[in-house]
Parts: C-alpha cells; structure tokens; sequence
DNA sequence: TCATTTTGGTTGCAACATAAAACTGTTCTG
DNA sequence: CAGAACAGTTTTATGTTGCAACCAAAATGA
C-alpha cells in the first residue's frame, strides 16, 4: 500500500484536522459555504473546480461532519450543504488565515478585499492569542501541555 | 495542462495562502518550526515523511518565503531551516485550527496535549474575532469589502 | 589517518490523485 | 412536453506521492 499517508491516528491536534481540510479546496469551499453557497453547481462556478473533485471533496466534507446535506428547501428532490456546528467551528482558521493573507500575500499598490464588521463597516481586530489572565502572548510564550499533567482545566 | 491549479493568481486572499501552505505536510513542517526543529533530518524524523517530499516541501517553503536557510551555527557546511517573519506569522493559523482540533477531534477521554501559557501553565483563551471598538463577532457578524469602498483603514 | 556512519539530499519506479471532458439521469422552465 | 440546467459519475491522460535505492559530503571513531 502506497496511499497517501493520512494524519487521521496521529497524535498531533493540528495534523488530524488536517486530514478533513488539508487539501487544495477543502477550505475555500468551506469559505463558500460562509458566504451563503449552498448548491453544487454554486461552489462549482465559484470556484472552477472540476466536478468530480468537488464531488469527492464535498463527500469528505460530509463524512468529517463539517458539511452535512439537508433537502432542498423548496421541496424539490435535491438537497443542499450546509455548514455544521463543526463546519463553522473553522471560522478563526479562516480569519487567521485571511489575515496572513492580507498581511504577506496582497501584491503592491492591488485593491483588495478585507473582513469588516458588518454594523460599523470597518475592519476587524487582528487576532490575538491570550493567557487566561488576560496577557497577550507571542509565539513563544506557549507550549503544549498533557492533560494528565494538569490538575485544573 | 492538466497540472495541479494554482490558487497563487486567486483574487481571494485566503485562496493565494493556500498555494504556500496548502497540502497535507507544509504546516505541519511550519508547526514542527515553530518547536525549534531546524535541521532536515529532525523534521524527517518528526513526520515521517518520505525524503524526496519533505525536500520539495521545505524548497517550497523557502521560495514563498516562510522558511530561510541559514549556515549551520557549529561553522559546518549544512544549513538549518528558521521560520521568517512571515512564517511566524502563521502562528495565528496553527492556534486556530489546534483549537478547532481539540475541540472536534479528540476522541473520547483520550489523553491530549494542548497549549498553554509558559508562565503559568494554564490554558490559553480562545481565540475571538472582535470589531474595532472590541465587541465580539461571530462569523455571521462580517462580510468582506473592497478596499475602495472605504475612506478609511 | 582512514574506514564507518550520519546527514542531506536526488533519482527511479509503481501506485495513487487530479483535471478535463464526455456521459447519464434527474429536475426545472417556458 | 421539449429543451435547458443541475448534479453528479465515468473515462482517460497526466501529475503527484511514497518507498526504496543510491550518492556525495560531513562528522565520528578506532
């Protein structure tokens, strides 16, 4: 067996999530999904992708619990996707990975697209990472922990 | 061409990241960085993955500008791997989609590590998406506008 | 010092994944 | 009810991944 290795039974809480959405297209179609898309033929002019891929992808999507079908809301036979709980739990990966986008992968001078809260129309905070005291951490700052080495939660 | 597409010309800018750090081992090599791991044998050790991929992942991550080769500290001929800025950057994303792993897949009462803060040893807070004036958003709270449609940043 | 091991890769090959297009069976639309 | 649109599946060509073998330079050690 010479398959494309899966991080499903690693140990690592960053590497199995990524076997749900660490491909090519998993993300923005889940970023589709946040903007209101909800049919197959919607993500798949939205975003060029073949359709057998986009067949495959949102069969993942579903299996993983991140998408799930409902039927079509007008009683027709077909069904759309819709985000789960689980689905919209990607949120801060989103915005953290738009912000880096925002950040390092604009070109010079190019108008872009950015987050804005939609009462006031202006931009987001930048995400922050805190202790639970408050303080604001950097990078090195934090470290992985065992839970059986912690008393409390 | 039937090659793989490139998201690099995308106009969303969480579809040009995704060119960088994308695929199934990228950030994890990022995630393994950010522990101090430097050397190509240590990151091969740390994933297992094949030779011939990790070369090609760590090229890549060179060339986008995440990591940069510096001459080994003992004087030696071989080089390391160090994040740049803007790969520490992508701590914000490692942080979303750990808390994003701990929360959904981790099975039941299985033992996981999770991050806390070096000083106190106490978890750190979830991550939140906040206006500019500091009240909280959930993701139906935003849209994305275009630059030129604001007067002001 | 010179042989051995470790390190940091590259190359070749077989299995697998992706992309494009053609095809199929349903559902809207006029 | 005919034609278009929708939601996929199948086919086929090409790319990518993973493993193992190979190789040269650097570190180790007897």
């Amino acid at each position: 067996m010479v398959k494309r290795t899966s991080h499903q039974s690693a140990d690592c809480l960053i590497a199995r999530p990524l076997d749900a959405i660490g491909d090519w297209w998993s993300l923005l179609i889940v970023r589709d999904a946040f903007d209101g898309l909800r049919r197959f033929g919607e993500f798949q002019k939205s975003l060029g992708v073949a359709k057998n891929i986009l067949s495959a992808r949102l069969r993942n999507l579903v299996t993983h619990g991140i998408l799930e079908t409902v039927p079509a809301p007008n009683g027709g036979a077909h069904h759309e996707y819709v985000l789960t709980q689980k689905g919209r739990g990607l949120f801060y990966v989103l915005v953290a990975l738009r912000q880096w986008g925002e950040t390092y992968f604009s070109g010079p001078g190019e108008p872009y697209t950015f987050m804005v809260d939609t009462e006031s129309g202006r931009p987001i905070k930048r995400l922050e990472v805190h202790a639970e005291d408050g303080r604001l951490l950097a990078p090195g700052d934090t470290r992985l922990a065992d839970f059986r080495n912690q008393e409390n939660r």
